[in-house]
DNA sequence: TATTTTCTGTTGCAATTGCAACATTTTTTA
DNA sequence: TAAAAAATGTTGCAATTGCAACAGAAAATA
């Protein structure tokens, strides 16, 4: 998908769609009830954190590019606010939902265009979320970590795969800790299961 | 959300939308490769299944009214094929993402409203899929549960929660057994934190 | 290039969890 | 309403996991 055609439209349109950068540290926006805003990241990588009760720094998800993120996507509570904080330089596109929903009953052709295209990046973050739930519900990092090769093996339709992102990372999104995961994955080449060389992983099944 | 109006229209109009009854035990669909269907549950009750290696039947998610599901909201390979079957008479609607996207772009009024249901349904699920992968992200089944009744109480605007299902279903939502569970309810009572009556839950702090 | 920070890898230990196997109660179905 | 099925509740035990605390390697930054 290329967003960069909607952005140039949005220029020359009539909706309230902003497109500004933001320096990595500052807040992106934060999530409170009732204000509905959708937010696509044209460029940049960003996290939605919140603080726990603790006051530790809880890193809910991570935005890379075209990334589609807001508090529509979320049932926000008062009492646990969650921010988006550029970590890198981002450009991003902020608007309301209400401005597309309502305005698009008036068939004007931009809007319809905008969204039909947040239809396919809010599906592409649905098919994100659907492929997480799955992992996360296997009851062991056994599994998940299985679980998750699979899957990049079969999108890379190889047995060889490459790992995305670092084995911090990868503990932080299986949601298990990263000494036991390493100790897991120790094991699973022990057993003959996978090889594995820096971040590349064989499956050997 | 009213879905009817939207049936409504359908009946008088031209991209294949289909609208079927399916029986108890009756298969709605499958998901394989690059089909691209997406389905409406008007009326019923079914389950996204997977047989697994061993054979077991493995539950993957759970279907009521207004839910909306199909193979554009997931990673599909050819090799672990997912079903949906229906476990109470259900009414469907089922049509090709395609469709919708591809015919949306002649700015047929009908289509666009289309579009825009879609749009709201497929939010509503999003939403749904962060509050579970919150859940799922947390490290024990006691942070699990808390997790969880927090959010209820907060939709409830009260301490006094109703359990919308039953604990063997919420031990498959939370992905833990279902005995580890009830013994940590124990905990988390014995402890002065909940109070429990049936499937009436009171947060005691 | 020197220094700081992040990432990888490892281990012991205690706590949590899953599993299996029950009895009992409630709900559904014939 | 009787029988079958599903849900609740409980426990011991073994396996898995998180936690803490390291050391060394690699990467980022000044």
């Amino acid at each position: 998908m290329d967003i960069s055609n909607l952005v140039q439209d949005i220029a020359s349109n009539c909706i309230k769609v902003q497109k500004k950068t933001f320096l990595p540290g500052s807040v992106i926006t934060t999530y409170m009830e009732k204000r509905k805003q959708i937010c696509i990241l044209l460029e940049g990588r960003a996290e939605l954190i919140r603080y726990d009760l603790k006051g530790n720094k809880d890193i809910i998800e991570r935005f890379n590019k075209n990334a589609i993120f807001g508090e529509v996507f979320h049932h926000v509570n008062t009492n646990n606010e969650l921010f988006v904080l550029a970590t890198k330089k981002c450009e991003v596109l902020l608007f309301l939902y209400d401005d597309i929903r309502v305005k698009c009953r008036r068939n004007c052709s931009f809007h319809t265009s905008l969204v039909s295209n947040l239809l396919e990046l809010i599906l592409n973050n649905t098919i994100s979320q659907n492929t997480r739930i799955e992992i996360l519900s296997k009851r062991s990092i056994r599994e998940k970590l299985l679980s998750y090769f699979n899957i990049l093996s079969k999108k890379a339709y190889s047995k060889n795969i490459i790992l995305p992102f670092s084995l911090t990372s990868l503990a932080d999104y299986l949601s298990v800790d990263r000494s036991a995961m390493m100790r897991e994955i120790k094991n699973l080449i022990d057993d003959g299961i996978i090889s594995k060389d820096g971040n590349k992983i064989k499956l050997l099944y």
